[in-house]
DNA sequence: CATCGTCATACTGTTGACAATGAACGATCT
DNA sequence: AGATCGTTCATTGTCAACAGTATGACGATG
């Protein structure tokens, strides 16, 4: 090893996260070869792990393995794009119909803090951390599901697409369709209106994606080196 | 190597499916460590097959990576039983949304022709074939979605559980209930009838996970060692 | 007798090397 | 010239070995 790997948790895992930024980064074209002797080359690691991690990507849908020929890039699609949307729209949906009955006033305490803070940092203009705490503000509301496999699904379809989050940051009609959907959330979740939260999480994954979809463009995906410590949109 | 793993395609799927038989067989207990030198020395490889497939069983949830300690099963339970099955009814509704309305003339017929054979599987009490051929029917009428994230994720959570239909294989409620199932299916998809396939999918697969539920003995499981060619329930 | 520290052991994390297979290229034949 | 075949190289598949860490047992100590 060479780079600065040494306080991820495990090194496969880091070395499928690095893939993964990779591939929504538009570095490696659609149908592109990921051979694992560069791969390992670049960070500086064995291929052992990079095998591994191409695995998981594999399982995760972010490359497609061809045995005997290794691993080949998924590129983002529109029509992927469109998909994950609407399977999330669904999902989601479904995790806050078990979620929503369950909110404690501490947790309806938290997401009306978490929306105040959204508001004041989009007010400033610090978009990263307040992509930071809408993702948060997200997980505190999923959390009390009782559908744990539909809660790691989510956070799998999310990995999946966390380019196009990207795509839309500094879109204002998006922004300003987040700011509407995380109030009129908030709302409906203090008030423990079960089906409003249901159609709002579902409208606004709907509308995101169409504003993903229209966004894409294939082959000028994220010039952003998107860096570690970088959130996603949704 | 030493055992007939010569047929299948890749080492690692092959050693991956060896394991995900293992564990809904119930062959490792809920919570137990599985040792990659173990099941290297038992299937006659090395560990680095056997590291990659965990990993992949890892991604699709049947074991629990945990750093420096290594793969921990992730056994069966009646809430992820459940939480499953009301997953699938939701995703499986969603795709046959797309997927009844570009139904072919000749995907209907070969649905005809599939529910016709189904049944007479059925009366002639061959059950392992009417399972495939039941699948393979689910296959048929979800083919056409332009959803395929959806179909790919399906697979995968069908996969998870693969040993629950084992359970409902003889039970005569579920069968009953997968008969009405398929009769009534063909009928709304020949009709070209969107949203009473989707009706009826969805009740099919809550139904069914109440059964899956009722008859999971959380210990004691698929006593049947699931042969390669056994197929499985919904 | 219970609890804590130490040590041996077993297991995972990672690596480099070897074998086998597929892809690309050039030579040869029609 | 075009197509086919054989050769060479690159790349994946697999393995055995080494390094580092958690686990469990054993004994010392309060």
């Amino acid at each position: 090893m060479a780079e600065n790997w040494t306080d991820v948790p495990t090194l496969p895992a880091a070395v499928a996260d690095w893939i993964a930024r990779g591939i929504v980064a538009e570095r490696w074209p659609d149908g592109a070869r990921l051979r694992e002797t560069e791969i390992a080359a670049e960070l500086g690691v064995s291929r052992g792990p990079v095998r591994e991690a191409l695995r998981v990507l594999g399982e995760r849908g972010l490359v497609r393995l061809v045995p005997r020929v290794g691993a080949v890039v998924n590129g983002m699609s529109r029509d992927t794009i469109s998909e994950v949307y609407e399977l999330r729209a669904h999902i989601e949906a479904l995790i806050c119909r078990s979620a929503v009955p369950r909110l404690t006033d501490a947790d309806k305490d938290r997401l009306r803090g978490l929306l105040d803070q959204i508001i004041a940092l989009r007010n400033a203009n610090r978009v990263d951390e307040m992509l930071t705490t809408c993702w948060e503000f997200r997980e505190t509301l999923y959390r009390p599901s009782s559908n744990r496999t539909a809660l790691d699904l989510v956070r799998s379809l999310r990995t999946r697409l966390h380019s196009i989050p990207q795509v839309l940051r500094d879109d204002p009609q998006h922004i300003a369709l987040a700011m509407t959907f995380y109030v009129r959330v908030t709302q409906a979740a203090v008030d423990g209106d079960t089906s409003a939260v249901e159609r709002l999480v579902s409208e606004f994954m709907i509308k995101t994606g169409e504003q993903a979809v229209a966004a894409f463009r294939p082959g000028t995906a994220a010039t952003t080196p998107a860096r570690p410590g970088t959130p996603a949109w949704s």
